[in-house]
DNA sequence: TTAATCTGACTGACGAGTCAGTCAGTGGGT
DNA sequence: ACCCACTGACTGACTCGTCAGTCAGATTAA
């Protein structure tokens, strides 16, 4: 409960601030608790409702249903990391230093979004064929980002030439567990570096030095 | 529906073949295969039962409840899995070999329960506390299993110093990734060597030999 | 025959979604 | 200032389907 929950302070971008939009982002918000507490099936609306102070029928004015509530706390989410990542991938860095960074934004960026990265990460994906289509859509972009710096590394004689379709799995991997397991005690840039250096030297004791 | 269910060979081990027994297993079997395409809420009681063209009332004759019948899948495949990794940790090889084969093991184990790993990999874990701690525990012993190993490296000069625990972290969640979502054109020894190979080594190209 | 197993209609709880009605606020007319 | 018509956000009791779990009686095995 002390960590907040902004998906970047929440479409301030669309800065409709009127009565309507603000009640809306509540409800998005509320879910959001609750659903990365409990799971989908175990928050029921009347319960949404009731930690906002308000009534059932109150939701159902401004979300057809459960499900496409849900649907839409995914969808801002998605649509939030998307653009962040847009900036870090249109640059022409080497690949070593655009996969540090890369990596570093998205830390960042879910050290303030926790809430929702556990949505994400908790595969519920049964409901509605969109909410499958859009986690689908969310992994295969990342981990396809992930490999096309690692193949851009390996034209760039950087990286070692081996699997980088496998490779960028493990490293998506390894990203979603740090973020959702790992403690807090270091920073996000920290974390990102830790990952980093692991990513890129291994474990091994270099001997030829 | 290809792929097998068999918790190395579902308690073949427990040798007991009587009808009871066999019962049970047919709805261990059955309930697995609908956990894992749908999910714990997607799944009726009634479903599993016509899968097994029988009808509900039996299932309550070996199961107490649905929570009690998704309880039993996942012990029963946390203690295959630990059983197995147990013998993999006793020896005394060195940390990389060591760890190599414990990869090979873990792919290999769950090529063989991909039904079982994707409920587990799901975190469906709201529904009693007993869930809960179950997951909790099977992740944190497998998390600590890899630390260990890099701290017995990290003792004998092989592997650098640094973050045992991000490090084990990282393992865990680049395993889970490969097994859940890689295709299957590789066998489970080629993924192993594959895996191990970008984490003893990491992505860089040495630039000293 | 007896015990074990199975059946399937039934119950009770629960929760999503509805809707007729309330009420606070807004604005225009006098 | 006052009144009144209007709006639309909000309410909460209600409906209705669903599903876990039960149990009395039927069936089968020993």
């Amino acid at each position: 409960m002390v960590q907040a929950n902004s998906v970047t302070e929440r479409s301030a971008s669309r800065a409709k601030t009127s009565r309507r939009f603000r009640r809306r982002d509540e409800i998005l918000r509320t879910a959001t608790d609750l659903f990365s507490e409990k799971g989908y099936h175990e928050v029921t609306m009347e319960e949404i409702a009731e930690d906002m102070g308000v009534s059932k029928g109150t939701i159902y004015n401004y979300f057809s249903s459960k499900e496409n509530l849900y649907l839409e706390i995914l969808k801002e989410s998605f649509e939030a990391i998307e653009a962040l990542l847009h900036e870090e991938v249109e640059n022409s860095d080497p690949a070593p230093l655009k996969l540090r960074k890369l990596l570093a934004a998205i830390f960042t960026f879910y050290r303030q979004n926790l809430k929702v990265l556990r949505i994400l990460s908790r595969d519920e994906t049964h409901l509605l064929k969109e909410h499958f289509e859009l986690t689908e859509k969310w992994r295969t972009r990342r981990v396809r980002l992930y490999e096309k710096i690692i193949e851009k590394g390996i034209d760039e004689g950087s990286f070692v030439r081996q699997n980088p379709r496998l490779r960028a799995l493990m490293l998506y991997g390894a990203v979603g567990a740090v973020m959702v397991h790992h403690d807090f005690s270091m920073d996000a840039g920290e974390v990102a570096d830790a990952v980093f250096s692991q990513l890129a030297s291994g474990l091994l004791v270099n001997e030829d030095s």
